[in-house]
DNA sequence: AACTATGTTGTAACCATTATAAATAAATAA
DNA sequence: TTATTTATTTATAATGGTTACAACATAGTT
């Protein structure tokens, strides 16, 4: 995600407007690292604007989605969607213990060097995504229940 | 997924029972490969066995993910979980027109060569997903509109 | 046959998300 | 400024996938 002033440059080019609900959202998105759902965004936004409904916050990611500066991460579908904010390095590891999921910079073939293996098929993305442990997991022995643990548990692999 | 039989045996392992309902859904899911949500499995059952209810299919492939028979597709988060049926080559291609999901053959390095980007991380599993256009779509001039296209309508990547 | 454990079914509950419509705010034109 | 249009927010209801629950049915065992 870029700055917020881009954003703003972005929002009105397409003829929205940056209202005060839009703003803070969007600040948090730029802040928020750890792929947040709209709950977790919504959650952050009450803090400081707690007449703000659920409605706007996913009505305002969506537009964000729609603008190409926040992008679905669907390696996992657990508790909702979780939203990217950075539009470089699309690769994750995700622990399947506290479930964080966090940018990893691997490094991969381009998305044009698979045209070999697949006669036809036009690639124009590509997303690695590596589950195991994280440090802070193995080091607490691993049942730490994080983000979302709680519904369908640890799933197996 | 392997064969019915070694399924069958894999539940007898746990204590769990062969029902004609069970084994119906094992071999929808051994046939298919698709990667169908659940609600495909539903309509395919039905036409062999009408009174089968949504539950008994929701449960029995969870039975069937707990006792590793079968793998949740994380790739896209689109009108339900999508399972996998296929323990070896876990890559995937996404064709974001008919949303269709096909099995690829990519070579990646093992799972444990991220040991040293990774300092710390164990890495258990790995997945990578393709996203763009199947040669049908493109010879079709790309708006077909697949399995659960209509919901949200194409994403933007 | 009776007993016990397991499985199935229908229904209701749950949760994330989207649709809708009324109320509000901002931008523009007069 | 005021009126008018347009965009936005909000609360609420609807939707759709999934799970929980409880009654009923089945199979296996003594």
């Amino acid at each position: 995600m870029r700055s917020v002033e881009k954003i703003a440059a972005s929002l009105r080019e397409k003829g929205l407007k940056l209202t005060p609900q839009r703003r803070l959202i969007i600040e948090i998105l730029s802040r928020d690292r750890t792929h947040p759902t709209v709950d977790e965004v919504y959650r952050q936004v009450v803090v400081t604007m707690p007449e703000v409904s659920r409605t706007t916050v996913y009505n305002t990611i969506r537009e964000m989605a729609t603008l190409g500066e926040v992008v679905e991460v669907q390696d996992i579908s657990d508790g909702g969607i979780r939203y990217d904010t950075c539009a470089e390095s699309h690769n994750h590891f995700f622990c399947l213990s506290c479930r964080s999921l966090i940018d990893v910079d691997v490094d991969l073939p381009g998305a044009e060097s698979y045209s070999g293996a697949l006669e036809g098929y036009q690639v124009v993305k590509q997303q690695l995504t590596l589950y195991g442990i994280c440090p802070d997991c193995r080091d607490k022995g691993l049942s730490r229940p994080g983000r979302g643990a709680g519904k369908r548990g640890l799933k197996k692999f």
